[in-house]
RNA sequence: UGGGCUGUCGCCAAGCGGUAAGGCAACGGACUUUGACUCCGUCAUCCCGUGGGUUCGAAUCCCGCCAGCCCAG
């Protein structure tokens, strides 16, 4: 074949099961695809214990990657985005989190490195397209002239979530080859490429924090230790001491340390206070939500009440909801019925059917 | 130190003579490219404040003691 007219391909590959069977893919497309892994941080920025397969950028990792890569016959590179990574997901994440939020670090690293940078560095390497392995499909809309980007078939596995940030030049260069794929069927093209990863069990937890504790994380992170406060029920009364105000979350019912006749619940976080409201399930629901920082794929802009569904983290079905524009920046989503622990920091995506119309960042 | 009440797993709490419910918390696991939620499992095998007694048999009945609370003072 003559390597030089061929369509040149970034390959973002995690040393997962996925993005290597995503570059198996376009490999036989006949693309002349790249392999690249994102070194995203190093061993003292997360947590001590660093050799957990877990962790994205392991040095395990990078070695599967390189290694389905040389059964591919493709160049590969790891990038160092270290920098672009401690800048734009972790300092958000322990920002978020001091403000009373609840990060969605994944977001932030779609949206800044794994997609954003890697765009800038694959232009510069002559890629025309960047590819992830991630459940979600791009299509041309020739009506509108727009792209779309859509669930993944396998509704299971669908990761639209995560990448409604993109933009529409970003989504005209991008390919995600499992979108029409099941999580079964990557996996047995895995095991009949012989890929040593094939088996491997789904990634988890944050991946800067294999261990889990975040809250350490942060505290390491920082060199801070997080202030004490109290515990406060939704009538006003003191019912203890919290750890301070980064350990807890939005409908959080675990780890508060007390004990009551009834489950209770994280209901609110104050900073300003440094208090943490407790109360029981029922007080967790509202029907109306804030959202700013926002990115519409699907349309340009929301300029008259819109019908759409919501999902206010992922993993949870989205909600059927009418979305008003109040702000340059702003939109107003009201449910038609009431959502659990609607959470300050978290991502809201809205759909229309498999078509993710836009999403932004609920305040 | 007159009277009354109470003492069961870290917390709350069933049990009222037949050989220790349940909830909360905690811990473990499942689920999951975020945090949560949810689900499943474990959690008083000599001692049910303590020492005696009655009974075939008591956390459950009786007596003493200890501790705490309340009302009297």
């Amino acid at each position: 074949m003559n390597g030089d007219k061929r369509v040149r391909v970034l390959t973002a590959m995690s040393g997962g099961v996925d993005s290597s069977v995503a570059a198996l893919l376009l490999k036989q497309e006949g693309y002349d695809n790249i392999g690249v892994t994102l070194k995203l941080f190093s061993g003292e920025d997360s947590t001590e214990d660093f050799r957990g397969e877990k962790a994205c950028c392991s040095l395990e990792s990078v070695e599967a990657a390189r290694s389905v890569a040389n059964r591919l016959h493709m160049p590969f590179y790891v990038f160092n985005f270290a920098g672009d990574f401690r800048r734009e997901v972790m300092d958000r994440f322990v920002e978020t989190y001091k403000s009373g939020g609840t990060p969605n670090p994944c977001i932030s690293c779609n949206r800044y490195v794994k997609l954003g940078k890697l765009f800038l560095r694959a232009a510069e390497i002559g890629c025309e397209y960047v590819a992830t392995g991630h459940y979600a499909r791009v299509e041309h809309d020739s009506g509108s002239g727009r792209r779309l980007l859509k669930k993944g078939i396998d509704e299971d596995k669908d990761q639209s979530y995560f990448l409604y940030n993109l933009s529409q030049d970003q989504l005209s260069h991008l390919l995600l080859p499992l979108g029409g794929l099941t999580k079964p069927q990557v996996r047995q093209l895995a095991e009949e490429s012989g890929f040593i990863n094939a088996r491997r069990q789904e990634s988890q937890d944050i991946c800067f924090v294999p261990d889990g504790d975040y809250a350490g994380f942060i505290e390491r992170y920082t060199g801070a230790s997080p202030e004490p406060g109290d515990f406060v029920g939704t009538s006003g009364q003191v019912y203890g001491r919290h750890r301070g105000i980064i350990r807890y979350t939005i409908g959080q019912r675990k780890g508060l340390g007390l004990s009551f006749s009834q489950p209770m619940y994280v209901c609110g976080i104050v900073p300003l206070k440094n208090q943490v409201i407790l109360g029981e399930d029922n007080e967790l629901f509202s029907d109306r939500l804030i959202a700013r920082d926002l990115n519409f794929i699907a349309v340009e802009s929301i300029k008259e009440p819109l019908r759409v569904t919501a999902k206010i983290r992922y993993r949870h079905k989205e909600q059927p909801a009418t979305a008003v524009q109040t702000g340059p920046d702003e939109l107003t989503l009201h449910f038609d019925r009431p959502q659990r622990a609607i959470t300050r920091g978290q991502a809201v995506v809205m759909y229309d059917g498999d078509t993710v119309i836009g999403g932004g960042t609920i305040c």
